[in-house]
DNA sequence: TAGACAGGAA
DNA sequence: TGAAATCCTGTCTA
């Protein structure tokens, strides 16, 4: 058998998907080059210089990586590659940000040519001071972020060890046993995790981002490092369901008094110890273009730390927020870096570099998470319908794609085949939606739905007494959204992987009993529809999901319906971990 | 003073 | 590229 790997001087990979040690080699390669396509035979990763940095931030030296690509390399690795992952590894860490006894903000170096090349370069001279000598560039204190983010800019990922303000004291210890006598301990990986962010001590041991997958615990690391800290903390989250699930679970797990944690949202403006807020209220201003109505919960308290829940979803405002807050620790929390708009250098520069990833399969084979197998299927358009799309705009294509009433076939096919699971059907349009749930009758969540009607609908879904529920994008944020083992999306938006994530986390809960979960997704065959499915499948496959697509006679036939049996209704119990 | 609802934002 | 959902604020009602 030939080697998977192939390296092209262009600094992308390829990945041969049908070969025996393609799992072996991805779990190397993903840790330092970002996944770009996937499609069935060939995955194509490439490597760029924040793909290294982050790399060598969580620790991986240019030797780990060349040695794992030789490994797995079918021909010889360009010279150029091997130059360029060396170059740019050995960047990390060479400029440093440093706070001098006097107080003062300066860059170092020991190479005298990078420091030359950052003083005479344009986009980094607004925020410098002046120059002392060949060995110092003194920056304007003020612009501590605003130079780490115009220093990466023009390939410079300055290292921050300028320290930070250690805030208030607010100590906690994490219980044995949860408020319902569950035993609670951590994780390795969380533990590990931890360990990573906080190394270093005062002056680097500060800054941040944990990526791990839906499921796997992001609050439970959350509260460690707050303990390791021990101080007065501000939590950012994306709703106000995030925060009563950060509040639900600091009580369950910590000794921390109800009365010390804050909630701040719309509805209650709490200042406490522990304060949670949302993203939303941050960004809000009276009117457009005023200031930030809400800007002194930053200076409310004297925060210690400063965590970021889900940092991928981070608003612009926020991140110019951040870049005044670098003085204070920071913990990002995500399940993945990507972002489609390419802030991701921001997160890097404002937030911090990755410190510590786990592959989704290690928690999977550990059965930290259910193991979940992703399905597409390519369904095709009637004549008329097939018509009609040809002479639409693009605009038009993509809806009439999205809604093809072929896709009830496929629906009927797994509503009956799997008639003992627990099915979730998602979509994006409610019309199709509400298609569905009267063809079917199978009741129907939107935004519309009232509280006290939505959980009914969950709770008897979850007592089994409902097999399946029809949801709308509800499904995306909705916290207390039960568990299927079976989820089918019938629509998508324009290939946000983000959304993606959301959705497959809804199943992807570990269960006891029958650990598998199986994710349907239609596709109209020949259309527009195909090339967002090919950028929701990135994020998956980027995870390590087994992808596999069928066109809607091949599913009929295919074995993978036989194994109805092997999902029980029955089995679903209660998470294991109640993570977000 | 709580809750319901409309309207705007991103 | 578009549609749907959320969040926040302000106003009205009881």
């Amino acid at each position: 058998m030939s080697k998977p790997l192939i390296i092209q001087s262009d600094k992308t990979l390829l990945l041969e998907v049908d070969n025996a040690e393609f799992e072996e080699c991805r779990a190397i390669i993903s840790r330092f080059a970002e996944l770009e396509k996937s499609p069935e035979y060939l995955h194509t990763y490439r490597i760029s210089p924040l793909s290294l940095w982050n790399a060598a931030s969580s620790a991986m030296s240019a030797d780990l990586i060349i040695e794992g690509m030789e490994k797995y390399a079918r021909y010889s690795i360009p010279k150029n590659v091997v130059n360029e992952i060396r170059e740019q590894i050995s960047r990390y860490g060479k400029v440093k940000l440093v706070k001098e006894e006097s107080g003062e903000l300066v860059i170092i170096s020991n190479e005298k040519g990078f420091l030359q090349e950052i003083a005479n370069h344009r986009a980094v001279q607004p925020f410098i001071q002046e120059r002392l000598a060949n060995d110092k560039i003194v920056v304007k204190k003020e612009y501590r972020g605003h130079i780490k983010q115009a220093l990466i800019k023009i390939g410079f990922p300055v290292e921050d060890l300028a320290g930070y303000d250690e805030g208030n004291k607010y100590g906690f210890n994490l219980r044995p046993l949860t408020r319902d006598g569950k035993k609670f301990g951590m994780r390795d990986y969380q533990r590990a995790s931890i360990e990573v962010f906080h190394a270093g001590g005062r002056n680097e041991g500060g800054s941040g981002v944990v990526v791990l997958p839906c499921g796997a615990g992001k609050t439970i690391v959350g509260m460690g490092v707050m303990q390791i800290i021990g101080a007065e903390t501000l939590i950012l989250v994306t709703n106000t369901l995030s925060i009563r699930q950060w509040k639900n679970e600091i009580l369950d797990k910590t000794d921390i008094p109800e009365s010390d944690i804050g909630e701040y949202s719309g509805e209650t403006k709490e200042i406490k110890p522990i304060t949670i807020a949302t993203y939303n209220i941050l960004t809000h201003r009276k009117r457009k273009g005023s200031d930030f109505t809400h800007f002194h919960i930053f200076s409310a308290n004297n925060w210690g730390l400063i965590v970021y829940d889900e940092v991928h979803l981070l608003p612009a405002p926020v991140f110019r927020m951040t870049s005044e807050l670098q003085a204070k620790r920071r913990l990002g929390l995500t399940a993945t870096l990507v972002r489609e708009d390419g802030l991701e250098e921001d997160v890097f520069s404002l937030i911090g570099p990755k410190k510590y990833d786990v592959p989704w399969k290690e928690l999977e084979s550990k059965s930290w998470i259910a193991e979940a197998k992703c399905v597409e299927i390519r369904v095709p358009m009637d004549e008329d319908l097939r018509l009609r799309y040809s002479i639409s705009d693009d605009r038009e294509k993509f809806r009439l794609a999205s809604e093809n009433p072929e896709k009830m076939t496929a629906i009927q096919l797994i509503l009956d085949r799997y008639k003992e699971s627990h099915i979730l059907v998602i979509g994006q349009y409610i019309n199709q939606l509400e298609t569905i749930a009267e063809r079917f009758k199978i009741p129907l969540i939107t935004g519309k739905t009232p509280l006290s009607e939505r959980q009914e609908l969950y709770s008897a879904f979850r007592s089994g007494s409902i097999k399946s529920l029809v949801v709308s994008k509800v499904a995306n944020f909705s916290i207390d959204l039960p568990d299927a083992n079976i989820a089918v999306q019938v629509s998508g938006t324009f290939g946000s992987r983000q959304e993606e994530a959301q959705r497959l986390g809804r199943i992807l809960r570990p269960k006891q009993g029958n650990n598998t979960a199986t994710f349907f997704s239609l596709i109209s065959r020949d259309t527009s529809e195909e090339r967002f499915g090919q950028n929701r499948q990135l994020f998956l496959t980027e995870q390590g999901y087994e992808y596999e697509i069928y066109t809607l006679d091949q599913f009929q036939e295919t074995g993978l319906l036989s194994e109805a049996d092997r999902f029980p209704a029955k089995a679903i119990s209660e998470p294991v971990v109640s993570g977000v």
